[in-house]
Order: C-alpha cells, then sequence, then structure tokens
DNA sequence: CTATTTTATGTCATATATGACATATTACAT
DNA sequence: ATGTAATATGTCATATATGACATAAAATAG
C-alpha cells in the first residue's frame, strides 16, 4: 500500500501500524478495511438512491443521524453490525449483500 | 417465524422481542441474524477444512480460544467485524465471503 | 441573500464486545 | 481404561461501540 492510503486511513482513525514496520498491512487487514469501506459507500449510495435522510435512516434501525453520518465517512468506531442493519433497513437483501461483494463491479443491479 | 426457532435464538441470547408482541422478528432482524449464523457456521467449516484448531485461529487474529468457540456457537456477543477478520485469516476472500452470502448453496467452492 | 434542511464533527455516559483466564466437557488417541 | 488434546462455558476487567446531544458546516430552497 501506497504511504498517501495509508495517511487516509491513519487519519481516519484506523490503527494501520503493528505490522513490523508500520509501513505496510497485510493482505487480510486490507481486505478488512476494503470489506468496510465499501459497505459504507453503499450505504450512503442506497440511501440517496432512496432518497432518505440520515435521520430517516437512523431511526429505521434505532440509531442517530451522528451515527450514520460517521458509518458513511468511514468511521472505524463503528460496527459492520450496525452497517448490515442499515443496509437490510434500506431494503438491500442478505443476497444482494453478497453480491455486492463478490462482484467487483460496482452493483448497478441493487 | 415459529416459537421454536425463536426459543433457540432466545437462548442463544438475542433480544428477539420488542415487536409489538414479541412474536414475530421483522424479516430485517431475521436477515441479520441469518447472516451472523451463516457466517459463523462458515468459520467453523473453513477451520476443520483446513484442519486448524481454535486457539490457532484464535493467535492468527489475536484472539483467544474462548471467543472462537463462542463465535462458532452463535454467541450473539461477538461481532460481525471478528468474524469477517477471521474467515479472511482463513483465506476466504471478500469475493468468497461474498459469494457465499449471495448463492444460497452452501459454497462448494470455497 | 436568508431561512431551512441536511450532513459533519465532537463529546459523553452507558452498553456491548473483547482477550485472558479458569475450568468443565468432549473427542481422540494409545 | 487413561491420558491428552480440543472445544465449550463462565467470569472479569478493560476496550470499543453506542445513542444522545450540541453545534458547526454545507447544501438546498425561497
Amino acid at each position: 500500500m501506497d504511504t498517501k492510503k495509508r495517511k487516509e486511513l491513519e487519519e481516519k482513525g484506523f490503527k494501520v501500524g503493528s505490522t513490523a514496520d508500520f509501513l505496510e498491512l497485510s493482505a487480510e487487514e486490507e481486505a478488512y478495511i476494503e470489506i468496510r469501506l465499501e459497505i459504507s459507500s453503499l450505504i450512503k449510495i442506497q440511501r440517496n438512491k432512496r432518497g432518505w435522510t440520515q435521520q430517516e435512516l437512523a431511526s429505521a434501525i434505532g440509531s442517530s443521524q451522528s451515527r450514520i453520518a460517521k458509518i458513511e465517512a468511514g468511521d472505524p468506531g463503528t460496527s459492520l453490525d450496525l452497517m448490515i442493519k442499515a443496509l437490510l433497513q434500506l431494503g438491500i437483501s442478505k443476497k444482494q449483500i453478497g453480491k455486492f461483494l463478490s462482484d467487483n463491479l460496482k452493483m448497478k443491479t441493487v
């Protein structure tokens, strides 16, 4: 991973280091962050596609507007669990979530 | 959802109620639990397929044997985040995780 | 421009997840 | 059977995620 991308992640609060020289993420660490960021961006896209406000989505899952903002911003202090709940409330099915993760193309169909 | 299945979930610690009459989960709540349970079972299957002990998997993600046992038992006091980290360390890619979620067939290919 | 809505950012008290540990239970050898 | 490794179950102190709230900043009317 290049230093620019790493810096971005560190600024968002991700613990990027701990791999010997603090210069590289393991493939698994990268994949984990990638999954989180992709799901986070899917939430934002789908929410907007439906014309929902962050407040509306928040209410639908018993959360708060600021929490949704943090999720969509890729804040690491948020869980995949809450993200999945958000997607499901947006009407995205398990199957569609799976398709989104497996297809590298950016989900035309949802 | 039938009462038998609900009882199983409640025994595992899931908050099943809060939907008016405490008899039904919303489709989204069900889907969320289903995703967790399927991923949990995928972890167990893939770990065994590789001949890893729970302790070995735990060490690979900086966790503990008991935590892996709880994940594989479907304990709700565990996060999707940790589960995904486990899968990735088992060599399951994001793409394969996606396929597993989208295909309803039980992952011959992984 | 000005008002109003929406989103972003920060803080805080509380809830939940965590690894570590002890120990029970089970599987699997020899 | 008897030991030995693997897994399950429970507890605890600590770390992290949480919703709520305040408020700033941006976007979108009008």
